[in-house]
DNA sequence: CGACGGTTTGTAACCGGTTACACGAGCACC
DNA sequence: GGTGCTCGTGTAACCGGTTACAAACCGTCG
């Protein structure tokens, strides 16, 4: 059995206070004292217990975040950005992905009670189940997502950086184009479709092609819908993997590309800068760092009134745009 | 302030063991007793602490997860397939990236005190931190790394994957290969290495070419270095993101392939099936699964002897390596 | 009717820390 | 020499659960 802070206590011939108070460098310990209980730490090889001291400190020193998937770059690296801050703010990381997961709202409620605080991103838990963590006390911060409750919220200018991009893509006489993507799952996305539909004027035509899943699986089965059919003037894709994928598919079959048709993703992540795709880059790593830091002062209550943090997108032109369409 | 049990033994009048018995289920109360204490509970809205259970089962229903980072599909993975067997299991997953952090060991001995068990990713801390881990009484299983102490491991079969990979180039009449990699930094690598070079006969040349990072960026950057020398018959690159950013970079330079240079990836992450490149697939969620269910072996204590896992690879070939060198 | 055995329930001692409060020692000051 | 202060340390009560053990209760049987 490890040593507990009575052993060494008694090592030290010491009271438990008084180990603690060396141990932690609270109060004035006198220095002859301290260093026999050091010395007697030592010797027991101890280490304090951290339930023990969750319990009596009342905290739990740890942060939940909630995902629905971490198959794709995005989560990922909202997570890594989330992890990072998080670990400097000296508290650790518990994960919980929704994914194929049907008791997800119970998940997050047990999650709730073994953190501080916690992230939700994106389409995980239904907004009810996060009032319901927020009423019972918690502190909650929403990626991705819209405000809930009294939660605070991180989101990327999904229309800023949508307009601009609709606006890039009339510059070369888009006036044909199509979404793909999901704006029923996902609020991001729907933000996204919006920002397209308030940028386009009246003669332009916009089609959304819905997918199950934002995946290159996906990206390439739409192409396939395609290739029978008239081809629009540009595909716009909820994100960088769905186009990445058409990309694919598209050059296997021959397709003339920006020429015949153009193809726009979401994120920038890494893969899409070798593949020349033109895109909407978001933050994503500060994404999650930026949710870390407003947990933060959520937990440690110096602030209390919400917050919504927006981020800036920006327009990355690369060569899956270039060009003006074929009159 | 939240109801604790003490407060829901009063208002049903019983004391806190039966509400505890009544919560957990444990031994026999009698059913009027037991109706008391659940509407108790309900009007409380109590729930159990979790820090309180915890420290008094002495377990904290938690697995820890130390990956170097989650940029790309690899780690990403893997993590993805042991909190979904972690979650089955009943438990908690912590996560520590070890990317960017001097004081990644004390970070490790800090989430080694948080949970009951942990895995421990490739490239991450070193043996000793390992060993001491052990020593002091931790669960450990290492993924993607030889096994340290009296830790378990689980690990896919890179030489046997490399050896196929190896013998599928040989048919091509591939003679003078590059393998893309640093076998110093990842002992996954290394294996896949030895693999190519015991399968090598002896009128074959194997030249190693050093990258900094496993990422597609680095991948351009080889490509880089080669334009202006004599191209191989073949790249093997340590893992798929590296042959992605070759591809990329290649194709720009109009580099004719895999008629001129072939290249070979490995991992089989989703962006290879479409970018048509042959690979060595490893089960990278089964690695993480796998990993949590000998953890929870441990755990339990249904076994104290290390086991070792070897996951299969299958070679994959796709279109970068198809049809023979030219002469 | 009392002994006996099984079922329910309560008491109290944990788990391993933190910390409010009290107490005693040492010192300066009047 | 007594008073009052500071400094260092110990006592004991927490934090919020689980559980060994004992006790109380109830029905049955001799």
């Amino acid at each position: 059995m490890r040593a507990t802070i009575r052993d060494v206590a008694r090592e030290a011939g010491v009271s438990i206070a008084t180990v603690s108070r060396v141990l932690r460098d609270s109060t004035a310990v006198r220095p002859t004292t301290r260093d026999r209980v050091l010395a007697a730490a030592d010797e027991l090889e101890f280490v304090p217990s951290a339930l023990g001291r969750q319990l009596a400190e009342r905290r739990h020193a740890a942060n939940g975040i909630v995902f629905p998937d971490l198959s794709g770059p995005y989560y990922a690296e909202v997570v890594l950005g989330y992890e990072s801050v998080a670990a400097e703010l000296g508290r650790s990381v518990l994960i919980l992905s929704t994914r194929d997961r049907p008791d997800a709202e119970s998940a997050v409620q047990a999650m709730a009670e073994r953190c501080d605080g916690l992230v939700v991103l994106g389409r995980t838990v239904p907004d009810a189940a996060v009032e319901r963590l927020v009423v019972r006390g918690a502190h909650v911060v929403m990626v991705a997502r819209p405000p809930v409750g009294g939660a605070d919220s991180v989101n990327a200018r999904n229309r800023q950086g949508a307009r601009a991009l609709t606006e890039h893509l009339l510059d070369l006489d888009v006036r044909r184009l199509v979404f793909v993507g999901d704006p029923s799952t996902s609020p991001d996305v729907a933000e996204r479709l919006r920002g397209i539909q308030e940028a386009l004027p009246a003669d332009a035509d916009l089609q959304l092609h819905h997918v199950d899943s934002l995946d290159e699986e996906c990206g390439a089965h739409v192409v396939g819908d395609y290739l029978t059919r008239a081809l629009p003037d540009a595909f716009v894709c909820a994100n960088d993997e769905l186009a990445l994928g058409m990309l694919g598919r598209l050059s296997a079959a021959g397709v003339d590309l920006p020429g015949r048709v153009k193809v726009a993703g979401w994120d920038d992540v890494m893969a899409a800068r070798y593949a020349g795709l033109t895109t909407v880059r978001q933050p994503m790593r500060e994404l999650g760092a930026t949710a870390a830091r407003l947990l933060d002062e959520l937990i440690s209550g110096s602030r209390s009134h919400p917050t919504h943090e927006l981020l800036p997108t920006q327009l990355v032109v690369r060569s899956t745009t270039l060009g003006k369409v074929a009159p």
